[in-house]
This record gives structure tokens, sequence and C-alpha cells, in this order.
DNA sequence: CCCTACCCCTGGGGGC
DNA sequence: TGCCCCCAGGGGTAGG
């Protein structure tokens, strides 16, 4: 589930429970997640202030007090979720945090998700986050510079741009909904993208994830609800699984046939055939 | 290097 | 109802 302002969104969530609070207890699954953890994480964790949070692509940061910080990754499939005492336990936790004042778990039924330890002062040199790419609401992110890394890449646009390396945090659906947004068709040779192109794309980019972060915060003041789920929320989609629905921007049911469904690197892709060119 | 195909894992939905 | 297949918002790796 969790793209860029998923993320973001689970972390503000986070950081709201838990900055400054001291772990108490760490409590740890049996079943692996996509690697293991870190050897001694729970005894590690225990007593620790945490101190911070960040987020660099997909993965949050979480920073304590000893210098350390805990690299999370939701995968597929991962949530954060608030545990309260009249909250049964829910399936899946494989980690649960247990701080002074609040406890959060880690759900994730597919065990696609991560966690990890690394220096603070060493975050960006963790193999994981050593190759990623450009920070989409970055100011460094401009059309310039993404013409420029687009001309140096084959394959579809979609692919190129679902590419970590090359920009870090965009998924599945607001790719999709980002090259609606600037009119561009998923399958355009990435390299024949021009800095026009590219000039309406980059503010596609950023618009489509401000405003679903900007949606994700609005139902951060929920989160306490009795699902305790942090940092999710129903966001329109404007064609992303909605093949064979009316084009919201087509000026007439039908004028293009209706969005249409595309499959890149096995990862399906949603666009209007007729005006995204 | 670059690109696609396949794999990891569980659950939900649709068709029969 | 049950079963089976497909699909799912993540990424890493093996091969072409």
């Amino acid at each position: 589930m969790p793209e860029l302002p998923e993320v973001e969104t689970v972390m503000r969530g986070m950081a709201a429970l838990l900055l400054g609070e001291r772990i108490r207890h760490v409590r740890l699954s049996h079943a692996p997640l996509r690697r293991p953890y870190p050897e001694g994480l729970a005894e590690r964790l225990r007593g620790r202030r945490i101190s911070g949070f960040a987020r660099r692509g997909k993965y949050i940061l979480m920073r304590l007090d000893d210098g350390m910080s805990v690299l999370w990754h939701l995968g597929m499939s991962g949530r954060i979720v608030h545990l309260t005492a009249s909250t049964p336990e829910p399936p899946h936790l494989h980690l649960r945090l247990e701080a002074e004042r609040v406890t959060v778990g880690l759900v994730d039924p597919r065990r696609f998700g991560l966690v990890d330890l690394v220096p603070t002062r060493a975050e960006e040199a963790h193999p994981l986050l050593a190759s990623l790419g450009i920070e989409p609401l970055s100011r460094a992110f401009t059309g310039r510079w993404l013409a420029a890394a687009l001309a140096r890449r084959s394959g579809p646009l979609k692919t190129v741009l679902l590419d970590q390396r090359l920009i870090a945090g965009l998924g599945n659906i607001y790719v999709s909904e980002s090259l609606y947004r600037a009119r561009l068709h998923p399958a355009r040779p990435a390299s024949l993208i021009g800095e026009a192109e590219a000039g309406r794309l980059v503010p596609a980019i950023k618009a489509t994830l401000r405003e679903a972060i900007a949606a994700g915060g609005s139902s951060l003041r929920d989160f306490a609800h009795p699902d305790g789920e942090l940092g999710y929320f129903q966001h329109r989609f404007r064609v992303y699984g909605k093949a064979g629905e009316p084009c919201p921007d087509c000026p007439a049911p039908g004028t293009c046939g209706g969005i249409a469904r595309l499959v890149q690197a096995g990862r399906s892709t949603f666009f209007c055939p007729r005006l995204q060119q």
C-alpha cells in the first residue's frame, strides 16, 4: 500500500505518538520479515528515548538518543497501529513497541516490510538508502533535472518513474495519477521526453503527492479511532484502478472509451488513451 | 550497465 | 457454499 504520501503520513502519526517517549519494552515476532531483525534489536531499543523522525523515499527513520536510528519499511501490506488496552492484538503483529504512554505495533500480513538499525550519522550510507534517487518534493527536482535524467534511460516512461534509484517514493498509484495529470502516455519512451514535457510532469508529480499528503494529514486527527491505524486514508484516485470507467476530464462519457489498463513490467498502469499522448 | 521475469508472502474478490 | 485463479500500493535478484 504505502507510497510516499502514506509513508509520510505514517511517519507523522508515529511522531505525534512517540516523539520524546522512552521505550519500555519491545517484542518481536518469530516469523521473519523480508530480512532478519538485527541482532538483539529488542534489547538495544529498551530504555532508549525517541528523539526524532525522518522519511527517505518510502523508508521511515526513527532516531534514538544513543546515536542509532531504526529504519522501517512497510512493504506492500505494512501498517503501524496504535495499540490500546481495549483493542485485541491484531493478527500479523510483528513488532510491538511499548513506550511510556503509548504502544504501537507493526502489522504486516505479507511480510515484505523490514526493520533495521543504522547509525544516525551514517543513515544515508545504509545499503537500502544509498542507492535511492532524488526526493520528488525537493527543490532540486525540476523539469530540467528530470529531462536530463530521462534522456539517459530507455524503457517506457511509467516504468522509469517507478525506479527508486531515479526518484525515491513514487509507486504504482501515484505514477499513474501523475502521468494522467501531466497528460503523458505511460508507454512513451522515457528518453524522448523533452524539457517541455518534463516541465509539465514535475509539477504534476509534486501536486499529486502534496494533495495525497494533505488528505492523509486531515485523516491523522482520527488516528486514535478504534482500529488505531496510522496514516491511511481514502484518497480519490482519478485513474488508478478505474479501468472501463469514464475519464473524469473527457467532455462526454465515452469520448475516450473509458480509462484503459496496461501492464508494464508486470504492474498495472491506468490512463486515458485520448488525453495522454 | 540496462531491462524484463520471477520470486518473496498472505488475503480478498470474482467467476464457476 | 466452496474452490480456484487472479490480483494487490513493496523490492531484490537472476538472467537475457
